[in-house]
DNA sequence: CTGAAAGCGCTAACAG
DNA sequence: CTGTTAGCGCTTTCAG
């Protein structure tokens, strides 16, 4: 039904090859056949067929993202960063939402496969088992991790620099201050978060701060709540002179931020409240949060430009690494403790 | 590089045709063969090309979602909504970000016919000229409108009942026992404010409540910050008295809230806010915002699910229009005004 | 039930 | 500079 190469070939009078030559290369065809070809191809509104365009070249321009979930702001920053990248390269980006689910996952690998993706976007690759990850090692286009250390050698990877960020935090609230400060966070390990935790502690020590008070907990607002209001409620807690607290993440300091008003305390002038991504909504709530800020959007656009880049040599996709930098948003949740 | 059917078929013993059907029809082929035809290709991991099957069947399998913004939470959680629906139905979706851009709108579109989508999903038409959407009009796939109420007869919609909405924000307002209440809005004629703000109006005047005070401006942070600055601070506004705000939706309501809290009031002992939408955001920030929820999932979901149905018969291609339900989720935002 | 053959719309040598 | 000829990997008649 569509107008095809063909159509535009006879209603120009010239071989179909020639009108591809004319649409795609940029020589090798007489300026006046390539004119009359292009004025046939628009007064036909001609659309080139791209996955007949694929099914040759072996190309599909197209590539695969794959988050937990686009719901989380973070990831729909990223998403948007990625798809920025892509369009400006001629790609089009398809959206997976795996939820951490290893299974999941893998069934959009395959999916993608099968429409012969360029190259994948992935969050995460560490809830696959040994034999899924050595299947993803060998798969026949690149991979760019988002969000992940450079750890593994076989897929290219993406992240900020969380340890710079933790330490930033630490800075702030040593020269605010703080001497009693905690630091609410995720699982014990999780590579992100426990970055961050790093870089906080190593800062700390290295300034001769107390040691601070670390809570592992859940990764999420119910986590942040609760980590926090643990901390305010129990009478035992060493936690009594507490004047700061670093959320490992803004949405874990949302959580904070409910318990620390539910006890009656305000921010910041009772508690200094400091958290790690800079989502968007972090200068909406109320006190405007004092955060890290993470480029989501540029690592979006890095790993699709990495992407692209190892997409197009078939040959050397020698797997790159890139850490971008991160830095200190001051807003109106942290001031210096009361105390002083 | 990676194995055809062709290999498939020789290793089996068997032509190509013959695999294929093995692979695809659910009869027609020899039990025995069968097997062994599924057998060598686990064996081989043949994976079909999609894309090659796309070019002789004419579909692709896959679906655009044309939005202005992933970042915009509300659309993130379309996407997921559609995301799994497409999913389910075996389809990918291509992501694209338009910023309501006419061109970029275009663009996207055919880049999309381009690829062979079998289908769109679109959130704005409206920013289109009359010969775009006329060019859309007789576009080969079909397209489905977010959120747009059933005007347009070319398209299928999907959207939620907005003016249902609006009544229900009155309603509770009204028996709350306030009175003395501002709606904040966006622009004048933007097709679900607009219908918000009709039902609202329509049910409060039902309702023999006095006039509200309707305040036009942006409909963003911004926007309800400022409209909501100026309703408390111009000493001459007739909102002296003032004792509910109707936002136009969480993001407006949010800028509202800040705008209140600047204005050294509390919510909801001073004034009580509600807004629309229910993002997630609506429970994190504080108080917990009443608002009304829009299923911003089931919109996506229903979406997708009209939109293969649509593509499927090549047929009956009649555009459907579908209003989903919005419900009042009752939060901490509002109370009874003071004077009571 | 299976094989042979045609062809989806396009690009890419290879001649001319 | 342009036409001819092969396919890309798959589905789909059409015979057998």
């Amino acid at each position: 039904m569509p107008v095809t190469i063909k159509d535009v070939a006879r209603e120009s009078g010239v071989n179909i090859s020639t009108v591809s030559r004319a649409l795609n290369d940029e020589y090798g065809v007489h300026p006046e056949t390539r004119e009359l070809v292009l004025a046939v191809a628009k007064r036909l509104k001609y659309r080139p067929n791209r996955v007949a365009r694929g099914l040759v070249t072996g190309k599909s321009n197209t590539l695969g993202l794959v988050v937990s979930d686009i719901r989380n702001p973070f990831f729909a920053e990223v998403a948007r960063g990625a798809e920025d990248a892509a369009r400006a390269g001629g790609c089009d980006l398809v959206l997976c939402n795996s939820d951490l689910d290893a299974r999941k996952q893998m069934e959009y690998i395959h999916s993608l496969l099968e429409k012969r993706v360029d190259g994948i976007l992935m969050n995460s690759v560490s809830v696959l088992n040994r034999a899924q990850q050595q299947d993803l090692a060998k798969c026949p286009v690149p991979i760019v991790l988002l969000n992940r250390a450079a750890s593994r050698k076989t897929f290219s990877t993406v992240c900020a620099d969380n340890e710079a960020g933790g330490a930033l935090a630490a800075d702030y609230l040593f020269n605010l201050g703080h001497r009693a400060i905690a630091h609410i966070t995720g699982p014990r390990h999780h590579g992100n978060l426990t970055a961050r935790a790093h870089g906080f502690l190593r800062a700390l020590s290295s300034l001769n701060c107390p040691e601070p008070l670390v809570l592992y907990g859940q990764n999420s607002f119910q986590g942040g709540y609760e980590l926090t209001r643990d901390l305010l409620f129990e009478p035992a807690r060493i936690a009594a002179g507490i004047t700061a607290i670093f959320a490992a993440n803004d949405i874990m300091a949302f959580g904070a931020a409910r318990a620390i008003h539910e006890s009656g305390r305000r921010i910041p002038c009772d508690i200094s409240l400091i958290g790690f991504d800079n989502l968007e909504l972090s200068s909406v709530i109320h006190p405007p949060l004092t955060t890290i800020h993470q480029p989501k959007y540029e690592i979006g656009k890095a790993a699709v430009e990495i992407l692209m880049r190892l997409a197009d040599k078939k040959g050397g996709r020698k797997p790159e690494h890139r850490v971008l930098g991160v830095e200190l948003i001051e807003r109106q949740s942290c001031q210096a403790p009361a105390a002083l």
